[in-house]
DNA sequence: CGTAAGATGAAG
DNA sequence: TTCATCTTACGG
């Protein structure tokens, strides 16, 4: 998928509109990528900002490296690596408009409210059963995927803000989120 | 080593 | 607004 290997700013918004999907053994999950945030190599906010280690190497892989990662303890935040390889920089996913299995996502997440399902980055690792077992794994193969939208998403139809839950570059406007849309996330 | 802060979520 | 909960990165 060429559209990876583009700047990281380029890639999240680019992302909008997309499809993620998931399917295992209970069944199949999938949604509308609606909100995204990019993090670049001189952003203080981003993991690999300072240097490679352990945990944000999967943020210098190739392009479509997905980069799993705990959060405050309990939980977990899903990524999918941009730009060339070694180059550490990658896009979050914050939220989904629930498309597929949503029977199956109110069970994991434990609440019959749509709108509660996939709008913050935990919330839609949980309701994906995503983990961290994914973590350096590649969103090209087979497990959890995208697929692009049917149709194009107009560039008036994707508003740039600022970052939510950050305090070091907290000014960058590096989040993308879809017009008018339900289910992205709340500060 | 010790420890503070962190790309969050749910409840009060 | 508070708290749950724990890994990582950095300072001593």
């Amino acid at each position: 998928m060429d559209l990876l290997n583009l700047d990281t700013l380029s890639v999240a918004k680019q992302l909008l509109g997309y499809t993620l999907i998931h399917e295992n053994e209970e069944g199949i999950t999938s949604g509308i990528i609606v909100e995204t945030e990019a993090y670049l190599q001189d952003d203080p906010a981003c993991h690999a900002y300072r240097k490679k280690s352990e945990r944000n190497a999967p943020m210098f892989g190739e392009a479509g490296t997905i980069y799993v990662y705990q959060i405050y303890g309990m939980h977990f935040c899903v990524n999918i690596s941009t730009n060339q390889k070694d180059i550490g920089e990658a896009v979050l996913i914050r939220a989904l408009e629930p498309v597929d299995g949503i029977e199956l996502m109110k069970e994991r997440r434990k609440t019959d409210v749509v709108k509660n399902l996939c709008s913050g980055p935990g919330k839609l690792v949980q309701a994906m059963a995503i983990h961290k077992g994914m973590n350096n794994w590649s969103i090209l193969g087979n497990d959890l995927k995208i697929i692009p939208p049917k149709i194009e998403i107009p560039e008036n139809e994707i508003i740039t803000t600022t970052r939510i839950g950050i305090t070091q570059g907290a000014d960058l406007p590096y989040r993308f989120y879809l017009k008018g849309n339900k289910y992205i996330s709340k500060r």
